[in-house]
DNA sequence: CGCCTATGATTTACGACGCA
DNA sequence: GTGCGTCGTAAATCATAGGC
């Protein structure tokens, strides 16, 4: 119990890289409303969730995920279209 | 309650957002110093008076509108603790209690 | 291992809106 | 009308995780 305990309190000082899983939905949030990439506090909700991260995290992921794509878009070309190519086919099914 | 709508109802409304909000100035990291004297502050009282708001400037080498940015700001920043503490403790009493 | 970049979090600064 | 409140955010910066 202890060493959960400890484990548990470190998390909050040691910064821990989302998920994969988490990661690829919330790309794919981001790519399929670029062109209004502002979730609403509802839909931050609801990625927090899916993504088991909190809202603050989704807020702060959307944050830099705008402003570094907009400083850089060559460099995420093709992310953007890996996750266009996703959504797609998932639309279509 | 939608929230910094500049404009903007409902429809297609494309890369608006790429669009850089210029004519601001840059953010400057304020020095341990003044931030420390700052918190200080916060600590006795998180809400100023115009009185001690200009007195304060003038210690820190700030602004009167960066005071009262900066005492925004900080109340923020103390909900938002506030609020992922009582998250925090909930579901730490899930995992042992 | 050290260096480097990617990434999540925090810090300034402001516009939009509210209220007294 | 003015002035300061919150809220959501842009942009820069900080801290460090992780890859090479």
């Amino acid at each position: 119990v202890m060493i959960l305990r400890s484990r548990f309190l470190d998390a909050r000082r040691k910064r821990r890289n989302f998920s994969k899983q988490a990661t690829e939905i919330l790309n794919e949030y981001f790519y399929s409303h670029l062109s209004n990439p502002y979730p609403s506090e509802e839909a931050k909700e609801e990625l927090a969730k899916k993504c088991s991260i909190t809202v603050s995290q989704v807020s702060n992921w959307f944050g830099n995920k705008r402003i570094r794509y907009k400083k850089n878009i060559g460099k995420f070309q093709e992310e953007a279209n890996l996750y266009a190519a996703k959504t797609a086919v998932t639309a279509a099914h | 309650p939608e929230k910094e709508p500049v404009g903007n109802s409902k429809g297609e409304n494309a890369a608006n957002w790429l669009t850089a909000k210029s004519g601001r100035k840059k953010r400057c990291p304020y020095t341990k110093h003044q931030t420390l004297e700052l918190e200080k502050e916060f600590l006795f009282n998180m809400y100023l008076t115009r009185e001690r708001r200009l007195e304060i400037s003038r210690t820190v080498h700030l602004t009167d509108r960066q005071v009262k940015i900066w005492f925004q700001n900080r109340r923020m920043k103390l909900k938002k603790m506030n609020r992922e503490n009582r998250i925090r403790e909930l579901t730490a009493n899930f995992n042992f209690s």
